[in-house]
DNA sequence: CCTGTCACTTGACACCCTGTCAATTGACAG
DNA sequence: CTGTCAATTGACAGGGTGTCAAGTGACAGG
């Protein structure tokens, strides 16, 4: 798509995950990624056609810098599916906070622009599988809630994991990080483990 | 605010609340809705002088219309507190879907405008003193799950009522309203009623 | 040394939406 | 007949995205 320097398209990735991270979110411009980078605004849609486009860029970058799958390696090696879903929504929980910012541009976008909403089904589908893995070995230890298929039990976890309930526990409600996991693995089993709360 | 007349004022809401129902949310324009109303779009400044004070508006008309007075009604006047919980959550959940249009495009705009975001939150924070007076209830009663703060139990059923936990398990997961109604009652107790899974 | 290429710059512009302004219409009241 | 007032019409500024055309400057090859 673009045979122009890599290492401008690079500072241009850097330039808007920086200002993503630092609570922009929707309001982070064309002009001030381009400002941020120190090339005109138009060197920006020569490597990115879109704005859309430019985020998407973003959050695949950002998962690279991030090391996103050696997190989630933890959680696939756990040995019951109890640990399993620790680990998961430890490594998940905790990696939340440091994409909040791209995660939030492209949720504004979602509603408005095609190739935003693909980008943010195709993450959140992501997580969803390490739900439904999660829910699977639980399943096969049979730890899985009574009355409860896999499919449903996924829903729940990944709507108990989502990124707005982050948002509003930590942010509007000011909990703590370490709450915020604490409670949630509490809620997850509660919700998906067969006598979750007596565990 | 405005002296016109108020037969238009409320065609306009209506239209406004017609559009917004009808799934367009934050892609309703001020000429939509004045197209919608039979009218100029200079028309709607005359009554609305911003979009979001448009929408805030509609926001109260769309109470008055629906009677959420009504409904909460009901959940005040339960007998136990583990009753008052269930009430509730059968009236805020089952009122989501009728607003939905509307909270949408408030939740779009939240971040780009400080009225819209004075609206939301004033519409979140009356829910949440419905969920807060709900874990009162089962406070007074003895039966607020052991080790769970008022503060915090209302954070949580909170959250779990979320618009967007709506949103994400009918839309995104295509669960019907009742099983919705259904599982949150159940993942609500679990949350903050002592002993919940064993009700 | 000159010429071509190529990444990037500069500046102008179209488009779309919100919100503003001024002049005008048309109905109704005194 | 005239004043008032809601609503109309049309133009325009502002701020964002995305497009276009011409210019610049460094670097490579003949």
């Amino acid at each position: 798509m673009s045979s122009y320097n890599p290492e401008t398209r690079t500072r241009i990735l850097q330039s808007a995950l920086t200002l993503l991270e630092s609570g922009g979110g929707n309001g982070v411009r064309m002009a001030d990624i381009a400002k941020q980078a120190g090339i005109s605004r138009q060197a920006v849609y020569l490597h990115f056609p879109t704005r859309a486009e430019l985020l998407i860029a973003t959050t695949l970058y950002v998962d690279e810098i991030k090391a996103v799958d050696d997190r989630l390696a933890k959680s696939r090696a756990a040995a019951s599916g109890i640990a399993r879903l620790d680990a998961y929504i430890d490594a998940w929980g905790n990696y939340i906070p440091e994409i909040y910012g791209i995660l939030k541009a492209l949720l504004a976008m979602k509603d408005s622009d095609d190739a935003a909403a693909a980008a943010w089904d195709g993450r959140m589908q992501a997580m969803r599988e390490g739900c439904a893995a999660a829910i699977k070995a639980l399943k096969d230890d049979g730890k899985l809630a009574a009355g409860l298929k896999p499919d449903q039990a996924t829903d729940l976890l990944w709507t108990l994991l989502s990124v707005r309930n982050w948002e509003q526990l930590t942010i509007d409600c000011g909990w703590p990080q370490k709450r915020y996991i604490a409670s949630l693995k509490r809620l997850a089993r509660q919700a998906v483990v067969i006598d979750g709360d007596r565990v």
